[in-house]
DNA sequence: TGTGAATCCCTACATTTGTAGTTGACTGGC
DNA sequence: GCCAGTCAACTACAAATGTAGGGATTCACA
């Protein structure tokens, strides 16, 4: 049963970095997140330790001997997990009222409006 | 900024048991919880003070003295917060994405389909 | 009028999360 | 060869969350 590692908020940004781009060292991490998240180095390693703990992220060894990072999870399998949680927690499970929502709560453009219905017919004829 | 109140997983059940029928009483709210969540009722208790603390719920007294729960926030507010959080952590804040997302990971059936356009049709024009 | 059920108020305690600091080994330059 | 910056391993610690237990009060009823 691989379930999917529950991911946090903090970890979750550092899952992002990752998956953007794999193989970064702690220290490369920390800075490619400084914009964002103002973390110090040892935050980012102990996120990455947790992470590893929970068997969302593997680490190798780079030519010169100090570790690196990547993520042992795929960034759609995560984003289904996140997305199915969200959705029995706050819609009950049901896809209709959730897309509901935010097809209302959204102010989406014209052109956007096309592409999703478009979407939503392929989903059907599939 | 009335910045709705953070509400954790637990908490989001006694809410929404409040929301679907206001005005229960501690061991009213854990029988009608039971089948979900089977808690003891001051499980059900810690989660509704703490849930008073957040100005999420509030009290009042029914006739025989004793105490009764109903909601301090409403149910469409709360979930467009969580929503947008949601929306925010796994999707950039993007609204098309998630749409698309969602779009594409639930089985909808024709019906469901013509409304979700319909509505996205709408949400144009208002 | 003593007893048991219902209510309330406090307290408890393990986990998870957010956010580091400390210490000791290692390494490349000057 | 020594110093400064890196790394890794451990430790820290408060707030939030999940999940109760215990004790004081009260009220209805036997």
């Amino acid at each position: 049963m691989p379930s999917l590692p529950n991911i946090s908020e903090s970890e979750w940004s550092v899952m992002e970095a990752l998956w953007e781009s794999s193989h970064q060292t702690a220290s490369e991490l920390t800075k490619t997140l400084r914009p964002t998240m103002n973390w110090a180095e040892n935050t980012v390693r102990t996120l990455l330790t947790r992470l590893i703990d929970k068997g969302a992220v593997k680490t190798s060894e780079n030519d010169s001997g100090t570790r690196t990072y990547l993520p042992a999870v795929k960034r759609e399998a995560c984003v289904r997990a996140e997305g199915e949680s969200f959705m029995q927690r706050i819609f009950g499970g049901a896809a209709k009222p959730l897309l509901v929502h935010f097809a209302q709560n959204s102010k989406l453009n014209a052109e956007e409006v096309r592409e999703l219905k478009k979407i939503l017919d392929q989903s059907l004829n599939s």
